[in-house]
DNA sequence: CCCAATCCTGTACACTGTAAAGAGTTATTT
DNA sequence: AAATAACTCTTTACAGTGTACAGGATTGGG
């Protein structure tokens, strides 16, 4: 397995693809297909069977033409991975562009949109995989980050506050959703469950010396005994409460300050 | 680059590799080689090339043996990236176990965790990039949770919500060094850097349409005026001074409760 | 008509992880 | 001492990867 690096191809060239905008030939045959009918194949084996089937010779099988064909459609591999995740990037097909949020109640919202992004890797566990060289922007991207940002809005923050707080939820969303994709990718390749896992090396544990990790030892034994390996649920709605938390404070910090005061960083002016 | 899964091997032997008791052979010639030769020319490698350089063949030339006699020291590449991890995790060499935590400072230690993680991954990016199928349970990789879950001790927290609270900001560390690394090896490998890429696509971007994404292209506009692509390392002191906020009401909380009233799961603490 | 642009194809190369088989070395058993 | 089992190391081989290159087929513009 490899890296998966997308996005070293011309900047240029891949976005054009990406928001339809390749200037239309002038001579030559049509040709047979579309860019969108590639990446439509490419999305489809890879959440079937991960980003590793996912090889230029098996997309282009998949539309039914020659291996070389793929590369008169689409640069090279890495535009490819960029084309996949802005097709699949939330906001498109059925979705609404913004959901029921509450006007008043802004932690219900960024709990919502942080659930759905969860939602959205667990869709697409390969997004997790594909190392972005560059920023994906797609219009579907766009349109994801635009709703991910209106949670933030009018509650007194500056526009880099804003970024600074999808960013946040997002890192802490990307990194917690980690963990249980990959329980489940190991499950599905090797029809070993976690636990399975955690009795086949229990013997082994048993037989070593962890009093040079006091802290670790007391607490794994704890945490082991009571979740096996842990609650992914659980510590993803754990984890996103103190974030709710910690945004509650800056929050509430801007609306007893006047606008004007505001810092950078949004540290609340202690008085 | 593909996705370098780890772990997919035979989780004793693996262990027995990572801890050194694997059982001395006892006929046969001696080897001219141990293990952690070969672990050490791999992650020379990898922090020299990327993990895309990393591949049997290569670490076998580095200490000089034939491509195959790799698999006689190591089952396969999956348990090699294993004992790479635990290799460079934090903990061994001059590093001290535990630094100069301020004993009725949790939010300094926390910082100082933080910090050091993510130095951790700034000088080998390449962990970022391998997907873990089971969690890495090597001495330096405990010692490193150990050390990691101290911080948290002390503190009123259950053993349960110590393990939470270090999932919560390992996560969010490794999210939010993932951009920064991202940025690095795309520079190393293209020679463009963000800036450039960014004043290459901007033409493009300015015939297009935004007025769907009127937040995003708002906060955009702002976001990339001020800093282009983003400051790092303001966004990392952001996020972290959030959730240190997030976390400081569930510790005070804590602190103004008699301990066995409530625990985050609802299972009174043995008391 | 002619030619340039474009689509599609077959061949080829260097690279990957690793299966299989064998040669050489060593310690234990007979 | 001889036989054997265990071990290290090697060569050969295979199926797979991304994609460079060269050419054939088709189309529209001059």
């Amino acid at each position: 397995m490899a890296e998966e690096i997308a996005g070293l191809g011309d900047p240029i060239r891949t976005l054009e693809l990406m928001w339809g905008r390749a200037p239309a030939p002038k001579r030559g045959p049509k040709s047979r297909l579309s860019v969108a009918e590639l990446v439509a194949a490419a999305v489809a084996i890879a959440d079937a069977e991960g980003i590793g089937a996912v090889s230029t010779r098996r997309v282009a099988e998949a539309v039914g033409i020659s291996p070389m064909s793929f590369y008169t459609h689409i640069p090279d591999k890495a535009v490819l991975l960029d084309l996949m995740l802005d097709a699949v990037a939330t906001g498109q097909a059925g979705e609404p562009t913004t959901p029921d949020f509450h006007p008043a109640n802004w932690r219900a919202n960024v709990t919502l949109v942080a659930r759905s992004f969860r939602s959205f890797y667990l869709a697409h566990p390969w997004a997790l995989q594909i190392g972005t060289h560059r920023p994906v922007l797609g219009p579907n991207t766009i349109r994801a980050y635009d709703n991910f940002l209106s949670v933030f809005d009018g509650l007194g923050l500056s526009e880099v506050e804003m970024d600074l707080c999808v960013i946040l939820v997002a890192n802490y969303v990307h990194g917690a959703v980690r963990d249980v994709v990959r329980a489940k990718m190991v499950k599905a390749q090797t029809g070993m469950s976690d636990d399975e896992w955690w009795y086949t090396i229990e013997p082994f544990l048993q037989t070593m010396d962890f009093s040079p990790y006091p802290v670790a030892s007391r607490v794994g034994a704890v945490v082991g005994e009571l979740y096996g390996l842990g609650d992914h649920d659980l510590a993803f709605d754990f984890g996103l409460e103190r974030i709710l938390d910690g945004l509650e404070r800056l929050i509430e910090g801007k609306a007893a300050t006047p606008p004007g005061a505001a810092t950078v960083d949004g540290k609340p002016p202690s008085a």
